[in-house]
Order: structure tokens, then sequence, then C-alpha cells
DNA sequence: ATATGTGTTGCAGCA
DNA sequence: GTGCTGCAACACATA
């Protein structure tokens, strides 16, 4: 817990309690930390912040999730204290939380501690502000079963890249914090009334323009265009109507924990890798990981309460699952990429300057940018933060762009990563092993692209998305961090048979209805289905996936390349990047010598001087940091779905 | 020091 | 269904 210096006043605490990712009111240390204070009145506030309608990249499916838990949040307000709702002000915290901190003659900002890098800046400039205003700051961590930066602490000061430290770190803590009880009580709000003037939201770029129907107008009312603080509806967002069936809030994910626990024999002995990717209704693992991303659902509730069961069954003597595979190990993970991210910082998120990613070169590299990349120091001198730019990146090889494109589209030709690229792209979810799937095809089991390509498309369709899993795993995946044995190669015909072909089939036809007729053992591979029987199913396995029809006949893509051949290229290339050692912190990948390491023949961007250099940093301006650099002009990230078609007709020549 | 075992979740072939 | 092996082979901790 932090503090800062109060304002010397006897009078009671006049409080803000600033929602953010902790959307509940059970197990919640910073609401108890707010409450302890036995204020005269609480503001609970959650601020609209354009860096998150801007700048998040989530798209439909998320944003369904998030409107449903602020919805929650205000119920659940109400059903405590009928004088109570959540307090939604349409403007960045910033700018508004001085202003609010002097309207409502605030002595005190209580928040849960935040753990992304663009968070923790913004709170370091929050303690600033407060500072200055007299209010005294507490926070507390919540989010996490181990406070990360102690999880650090405990590890040496190092991230925590493996479960093995976690473990020893973890016992040095001590044990999870058993969850805290929901409030009974909340004090009122003092007076709501805000006569304030709103400032805009900043000019940075809107990233998720792309994804919106029309612009947003969330922005039109300081307090909402009926002045009642309402929770802005996905229309004044401007985004398409979600697609997904899950549900968020906290009433749904207390509900869902409750379905989990209740199995015993499920939650006692549950090994994660035994898990079907290919089960979808219901789905083979517990689909909480939004909640716990919203915060809707506490971790170490959830931990405790398996771990009483795990508990309760050994006690009969039957057999339990453990950690690393068992529910509580799940938990032990998100810790680790949590410790990662907070000792790695804004670096954590990419190659390029990060100590413990490794090089490789990749199609399809990232351009990075210095700006925002330093220090909360930077950050918190500055009004507001500046946006990042838009994440770019260097496309090396048109193939690649063109099989990154039909990867993102599902339409590889390879069913099972297409059905379940589609069902990420209208539920939200899949199974993490699922994950692993698609992730390693993209990367080093497949197509060599930039894991970082991948991770953006997770961010803007996961309803969980959480930037230290999302990018931890995208690194594990791709053999750069965490994880190493890229000769273990996940394959798009055998993967997914293993829980069985007819379950594999029933979720390729669920996801991907071109071949609801193919006879279950084609499914895989349908290239190998002789055309009478394509046209007994209706289809034809023809084409790049930019035609859906052909006459009376579906058409369902040839797979885009031969996979046999792409895994050999792909480990060789893999092998390349180990033997150099590179990390992205190494001089050599900063500069771009590193081609001079790498054969011409080998894949990736490597080939000679005239090459698109990868791995290269710019500065705000947009010029090479380092001198004699070239840097060319990136592509800027490929429209929305729509404009992929052209991408993929450009490349009939196969 | 060099060898060995282990690491949440590979695949193919076989018993 | 379950569990072994060989495949080719990485990083790291421990003996």
């Amino acid at each position: 817990m932090t503090k800062t210096k109060q304002k010397s006043s006897g009078d009671k605490p006049r409080v803000i309690y600033w929602f953010r990712t902790d959307l509940r009111f059970h197990d919640s240390p910073a609401l108890k930390a707010a409450l302890d204070l036995k204020p005269e009145c609480l503001y609970p506030v959650w601020c609209w912040d354009p860096h998150y309608v801007y700048r998040a990249r989530g798209g439909p499916n998320r944003w369904k999730i998030l409107l449903e838990c602020l919805d929650d949040v205000s119920e659940s307000l109400k059903g405590i204290n009928p004088k109570q709702k959540l307090l939604l002000i349409r403007e960045g915290p910033i700018t508004l939380l001085p202003k609010l901190f002097k309207a409502w003659n605030i002595s005190h900002l209580v928040f849960e501690k935040d753990t992304d890098a663009y968070a923790r800046d913004r709170d370091t400039r929050v303690q600033e502000l407060a500072n200055n205003s007299g209010v005294e700051v507490i926070s507390v961590y919540g989010r996490t079963l181990f406070d990360p930066d102690e999880l650090v602490k405990a590890n040496g000061g190092k991230p925590t890249m493996n479960i093995t430290q976690v473990e020893r770190a973890s016992e040095k803590i001590g044990h999870v914090p058993r969850p805290i009880d929901r409030p009974k009580s909340i004090p009122d709000p003092g007076k709501i009334t805000l006569n304030l003037d709103q400032d805009p939201p900043n000019d940075g770029p809107d990233w998720s323009f792309e994804m919106r129907k029309h612009p947003d107008k969330s922005y039109s009312k300081l307090v909402g265009p009926k002045g009642d603080f309402a929770i802005p509806t996905m229309d004044e967002v401007g985004l398409l109507p979600a697609t997904t069936r899950h549900k968020g809030g906290e009433s749904v994910a207390l509900a869902s924990l409750a379905k989990v626990i209740k199995d015993t024999n499920y939650t006692a002995t549950f090994e994660k890798p035994k898990t079907a990717p290919t089960a979808f209704e219901p789905p083979d693992t517990t689909v909480l990981s939004h909640h716990l991303h919203f915060g809707s659902l506490s971790c170490r509730e959830f931990y405790w309460r398996v771990q009483d069961t795990v508990d309760r069954y050994k006690k009969q003597g039957k057999k339990t699952s453990q950690p690393p595979t068992s529910l509580t190990g799940q938990l032990l993970f998100r810790d680790m990429y949590f410790g990662a991210q907070a000792a790695l910082g804004h670096l954590f998120s990419q190659t390029i300057g990060n100590s413990h990613c490794r090089f490789v070169p990749w199609h399809l590299p990232a351009k990075v940018s210095t700006v925002n990349k330093d220090s909360a120091k930077d950050a918190a001198s500055a009004d507001r933060l500046s946006p990042a730019p838009e994440p770019a990146y260097d496309v090396d090889s048109t193939e690649a762009e063109q099989w990154f494109q039909r990867w993102r589209n599902g339409t590889t030709g390879f069913p099972f990563v297409d059905a379940l690229m589609r069902q990420l792209k209208t539920e939200g979810w899949i199974h993490h092993l699922g994950r692993h799937m698609v992730a390693c095809f993209l990367t080093r089991g497949g197509c060599y692209v930039d894991w970082q390509r991948g991770a953006e498309v997770f961010e803007e369709w996961l309803i969980d998305h959480e930037v230290a899993c999302n990018v931890g795993n995208w690194q594990w995946l791709s053999c750069t961090a965490f994880y190493s044995q890229f000769y273990r190669c996940y394959s798009p015909y055998a993967f997914g048979k293993k829980w069985g072909e007819a379950q594999g089939a029933r979720f390729i036809k669920r996801f991907v209805p071109e071949l609801a007729n193919m006879p279950d053992k084609y499914i895989f591979e349908p290239t190998k289905c002789p055309i009478s029987d394509q046209k007994k199913a209706g289809m034809l396995i023809k084409g790049d996936g930019s035609q859906e029809q052909e006459g009376e006949y579906k058409l369902y893509p040839k797979p885009m390349f031969d996979f046999a051949e792409r895994r050999e290229i792909c480990i060789r290339g893999m092998k390349k990047a180990y033997e150099m050692g590179l990390y992205g912190n190494n001089p050599k990948v900063l500069d771009g010598t590193w081609r001079e390491l790498f054969p011409d023949e080998a894949e990736g961007p490597t080939e000679g001087k005239g090459g698109p250099r990868g791995a290269m940093i710019e500065n705000n301006e947009g010029e090479g940091r380092f001198e004699g650099s070239v840097v060319p002009k990136g592509q800027k990230r490929g429209a929305g779905q729509g404009t992929l078609d052209g991408m993929v007709k450009r490349s009939k020549r196969n």
C-alpha cells in the first residue's frame, strides 16, 4: 500500500474510489481500504479514458463485456446503497481527477494498483497531481495472487521467466491472501452535480477507427447526453454489434465460478494439457479469463475456492492434480507473466530493446518507436500522456503478408487453423491450446511472421485480452522467451485429432461451414478428398479464399503452403537464430547489423543490403535513431478485414 | 567440470 | 484409450 500526505483537516474523509480493472465488490482490497477510512462520502468513479477508447484496440466483443461489467458494478452499488451508482465521467483521468478533487472537496483517492506499463505511467502522474492538490492517494495491489513488484523482488529483482522461479519467489512471500468479504454498506456519495468544462479527448490517433460504423460520439458531454453519468452504449462508441455469446459482469463471473467449483471432480483433477481445444459446447476449460481481465472475478477468490476444494478432495484420499497443470497452476502462470511485465515495463511487449526476448529475423518485423517507452519519470512530467504512434511493420515479403492476412481471415486452407481463427473472431475466446496452435502456426511453425503481428490481432479480438498474458504467451509460442523447444511444432493436421477425430470434425464444421458436409476422415486435410466427394459435399477445395462460391459449389481454399516444407524451413531458421544468440537489446539488433550474421538465404528478411531493415527504432520525428540507418516507410496496418481480399487477390499467381 | 534430468500442453508409430 | 520410443534437440538447474 502506498500513501501520500493528507490534507491537514479534522474532517471526515471524502473519498473518490476510482474503478479501473477491478469491477467487483467481492475481494477488493482497494475498496476495503477506501471503506476502512470510514469516509463521510464515497464517489465511485469510472473515467472514460480516451486512451482506452481510442488506443486500446478492442473490438466490439471486448467492449460489450466491459459495458456489461460497468452495468453490473452500477447495479451492485445501487443494491448496497440506493443513493449510489457508478459515476461514469467522460474524460481522461489526468485532466479530470484534479477538477474532481476541487469540485467535490476530496481528501482521498483510492484505487487498485495497476500492472501494465501505460497504466503505471498514468498512475505515477495521477499520484503527482493528487500531491499537488493535497489529496492522499491509497493504492493497493489486487489484480494478481501476489503483488508483481513483490514477486520480482523475491526473484532477485529479475523478471519471472519460468514457473519454478514463480513458485520459489511466492514461497518467500508467503500464502496467497484469503479473499475479503463483500462490503455490507457503502456511504452515500456527496453532492454529485458537476459544473465543469470537458477537456476534449486529445488529438491522438483513433486506432479503432476502422472497426467503427461511425466515429465515436461518446465524448459529447462530460456526464453523458442526459447528464446522468450514463454508461455509454455500443452505438455511442460507434461499434458494430458484438457477436460473442460470452457475458461480462461480476454476477455472471461468480455464477460461472460456482458452477466450476460445484463439479468437485473437475476442479480437483483439472489438468490443462488434457483439456480439449476442440470442445466448444460447452468448452473444456472454465472460460473465466475475461472476468479475471476486467476484475469481475478476483483471482484470489478463484484460487482459494479451488484450493479448498482440492484440499477436501485430498482428505477423502482421492488423487488431485498439482501445479503447474492444475487450475491453481494456471493462476501461477498468470502471475509469472505479470512478474515479467513488472520487471521489464514497456519493453516487455516488444522485441526491440527487450533483454529477455530472443531476436529472430521474422517476416513483417515490427517498427518500434521510442515515444513513451522510457519511464514513468517522463510520463509524469507531461500534462497528459502523449499517445504512442500506431504500431507499424515492414512488409519485407508480400508472400508473408498474404499468409498473415489469410491467417487473420481464417482462410489459410488449414481447416483447424481457420476454425480457431474464426471462433476467435466471432466469440472473442478460444481454448488456450487453440491459441497455441494458431500462434505456433503464424510464427515458428509455419509463416515465420513476427509474433507481434499475432499479438496485435489477439489484442483486437480477445474478450480476455491482458497485455502481460497475451505478450507472454506469444513470446512463449514463438520460442523467443519462456520456452525454447522450437522443434516441438504443432501440426494443423495432427493436433486437432488428439482429442478425437470426431470431436475435431464437429469443431471444424461448426466454424468452417463450407466443410459442413465433408466426410470426417478428410476434414483436417480436405485436399485429400476426391473431387467427386467434394461435389457431393456441395463444395470445392479451390482458390485462395478470396472467392466464396463458384456456381452451385461453396469454395474452401487450398492450403496456402506445404506445411511439412514450411515446418522444415522454420525449424532451420529458428536453429540459426538460436545459434546467433541475439536478444532484443543487443546493439546489432538495434542498429540493423544483425544481418551480417545471417546467411543471405536464411528465412526472414535477412537478404542483402538493399533489403528492408527490420528491427529498427524510430524516434518521435521518424528519423533513424542510429547514424546511417535507413528506415523505410512502414506500411500502415492493413485496413480492416474487408481490404484483405484485395491483398489476397493480387497473389493469384499460384 | 561434464553429465543428467526436467521443463504445463509435438508427432508418428507401435504395443 | 493409454503410454511408451525415437525423432532432433533447447535452456537451465542440479549433481
